[in-house]
DNA sequence: AATCCGTGGGC
DNA sequence: TGCCCAAGGAT
């Protein structure tokens, strides 16, 4: 099974590899910096949307040491709109980490590796094996899914992670083991996928227990989820010459260390929706939805006119360059109609 | 072990 | 609209 399953997907990814902004051409060594920051960009988050922000962080920050010498609010900033803030938190860390403690080189092994600010246990495998070619076990969601697939696991996630680590493990090849991982992922992404896998092309299907049953897509067998609950805020534009008040958030927690709105607590009633950064007349500008992983948002959007003691004063022409999350950008043009005339309507959305 | 942590696209 | 999903990690 080993040898028959790692030699039909290498050869299968011979031929049909995709090409990726952070990775080496095929005999080429690649280089650990892009290969570590294109799987930090990439945790939960689509090959389409890490894309333009690959390329802007290589522009701005060539090298390691680069990042490590960069202003954290610049790589704040670079990340706003990719989400999972505390990723960009953790890669400063593990820059200067780097720099600090191992001369600006990555460490090769796994061990290592584990140590370092926002790695763990996919991450490390995946550096280790795609930029230094050592044997690793590369585990993540595509690879799940195909190892569920190919040996029809009946055991639901995720309680079933460590059998489908072992299997997994009982098929990765000695050699060529960072194109094996990759190989892996590109069939769960290309072929092998969630919802309607094209098993005619895979280079794996004569082995696949799930396709000899019939029904391949219901694997991986999941534990239902909760509904997530919804919560209401109310988010703050105080306005003055022309500048409205931003502020930053805490350190940890939900859009941790990035700019935003003053805002109220988000609860699943109307609280009160205190937290104004002054006291003023606040008038209704309208409300925006927002889904976040956990919990779905409407925030309210109370504006005004006024001083404020702390903050940070912002331009409104400029205020996409601020980089404020998502939630919070969405607020942008509420707040500049807010207090013009209304052209035909304001209620829409 | 379970929860928290963003966002955009597909259906 | 709402749910699922995407190269997970930290606590």
């Amino acid at each position: 099974m080993l040898v028959d399953a790692s030699n039909a997907l290498l050869a299968w990814y011979d031929a049909n590899r995709r090409d990726l902004p952070w990775r080496a051409m095929p005999g080429e060594s690649s280089d650990p910096y892009r290969v570590w920051l294109s799987e930090i960009m990439l945790q939960q988050t689509t090959v389409a949307a890490v894309g333009p922000y690959f390329h802007k962080f290589i522009t701005y920050w060539p090298t390691m040491r680069a990042l490590a010498e960069a202003d954290e609010a610049d790589v704040m900033k670079a990340w706003a709109g990719l989400g999972y803030y505390a990723r960009a938190r953790n890669l400063i860390a593990c820059a200067r980490t780097i720099v600090a403690r191992h001369g600006g080189r990555f460490p090769d092994s796994e061990a290592e590796l584990l140590q370092l600010p926002g790695v763990g246990r996919y991450t490390a495998a995946a550096v280790a094996a795609i930029a230094f070619g050592r044997r690793a076990v590369v585990v993540d969601g595509n690879v799940e899914r195909v190892v569920a697939r190919l040996f029809a696991v009946k055991e639901p996630l995720p309680g079933a992670k460590a059998k489908l680590y072992d299997l997994t493990d009982s098929i990765t090849p000695a050699r060529r083991n960072g194109d094996f991982a990759q190989a892996m992922m590109d069939l769960g992404a290309t072929i092998c996928t969630p919802r309607k896998p094209a098993c005619g092309f895979c280079p794996l299907a004569t082995l696949c227990a799930a396709r000899a049953e019939g029904d391949p897509a219901r694997y991986p067998v999941k534990t239902p989820k909760v509904a997530k609950p919804r919560r209401v805020g109310h988010a703050y534009w105080l306005e003055r010459d022309g500048a409205v008040l931003l502020v930053r958030r805490p350190a940890k927690g939900l859009l941790g260390g990035m700019l935003a709105f003053p805002s109220s607590a988000w609860e699943e009633k109307v609280g009160a929706g205190s937290g104004a950064p002054a006291q003023a007349e606040w008038q209704d500008g309208g409300s925006i939805d927002h889904a976040f992983t956990h919990f779905a948002l409407t925030l309210h959007l109370r504006c005004a006119e006024g001083e404020a003691g702390e903050g940070i004063w912002w331009p409104i022409a400029q205020l996409e360059e601020a980089g404020l999350p998502t939630v919070f950008a969405k607020l942008i043009a509420r707040g500049r109609a807010w207090k013009k005339p209304p052209l035909l309507s304001r209620q829409e959305a």
